[in-house]
DNA sequence: TTCTAAGGTCAATATAGTTGACTTTAGGAT
DNA sequence: ATCCTAAAGTCAACTATATTGACCTTAGAA
């Protein structure tokens, strides 16, 4: 007999009937998460980073010089919880922490050489993913799933 | 002063600056992710469950007298975190569990009707989210978004 | 009777978060 | 100078969801 080889989640996508029409449309949200998460997250942990490293990195690649209180506000986690992944990225030189000459209450944080490298490789990966399935349906078939996901995002 | 407020993640969905084409993607895939699934699991609260009893008792309703072993490897779980979770819905009498007539080793496991109700509000609160995204750019577009979807789950 | 597959359970650990209760740092107001 | 407050930092206890490893029970098969 084999040994029982540990199943990634997933294997089954399409096995499970269908009780009706949107089942599969909920299940791809699934695995679509995963599917564009998977490379990114195995890069990320050969570096010894995990997503919300990745999530704090992509943030402030995007606002330099972000203060601590709004990081806490965009991620929408408790200063606590941003608390070790953050330090750790600063103990790394992922990021720089300075007060800004003018409100000196407030530090901003910014990517170093090294941060902006590991974000990049990181989010290189999950636009890789997107950018191939994008490509298989055009521009229109890509505009349509920004259409979706933009409605579903702003239910709440 | 105003209190400060907490924060839900997702507020500042628009607000950072893209510094690649495709980063408008990633960020929807994330908060996509959110808005499809805020509204059940804030009804799962209220009845004391949570997204692993959702998943769980999904599949079930979707292959009726599933092994204990088939449920983990659909899953992707192992069967120490699929535990707690399965004795809940059994304690609840949303699942129930059966030795099968002919295979006495594994056993089967089905929802009760109350584990329907369960699983189909939950759903619903999903795929009503879905519907009405689908219903915003028609059935070419949500064709599009399957396709997109697809490509990204089996990029792995 | 012994072997094995399926299931069940216990303990320790990891990750990612929470709330509450502080302290420190630094600027602003009186 | 002193007090007040905002922003940040820290410590502790807790929750939820997972992991691995070790071990036990149940029940059919050789």
């Amino acid at each position: 007999m084999q040994k029982t080889v540990p199943h990634a989640a997933g294997l089954h996508r399409a096995s499970l009937k269908k009780l009706h029409d949107l089942d599969a449309a909920l299940e791809l949200m699934y695995y679509g998460w995963r599917g564009m998460t998977l490379a990114a997250d195995q890069y990320l942990a050969t570096v010894g980073l995990s997503r919300p490293h990745h999530r704090i990195l992509y943030v402030v690649a995007r606002q330099p010089d972000v203060s601590i209180g709004s990081l806490i506000e965009i991620l929408g986690i408790s200063k606590q919880a941003l608390n070790r992944p953050l330090n750790l990225l600063l103990e790394r030189k992922m990021l720089t922490s300075k007060r800004s000459p003018e409100q000196h209450r407030s530090k901003l944080l910014r990517l170093t050489e090294a941060g902006k490298r590991t974000e990049q490789r990181a989010s290189d990966y999950e636009r890789k993913v997107v950018s191939e399935a994008f490509d298989r349906v055009g521009p229109r078939g890509a505009a349509a799933w920004m259409a979706v996901m933009g409605a579903i995002a702003d239910n709440n």
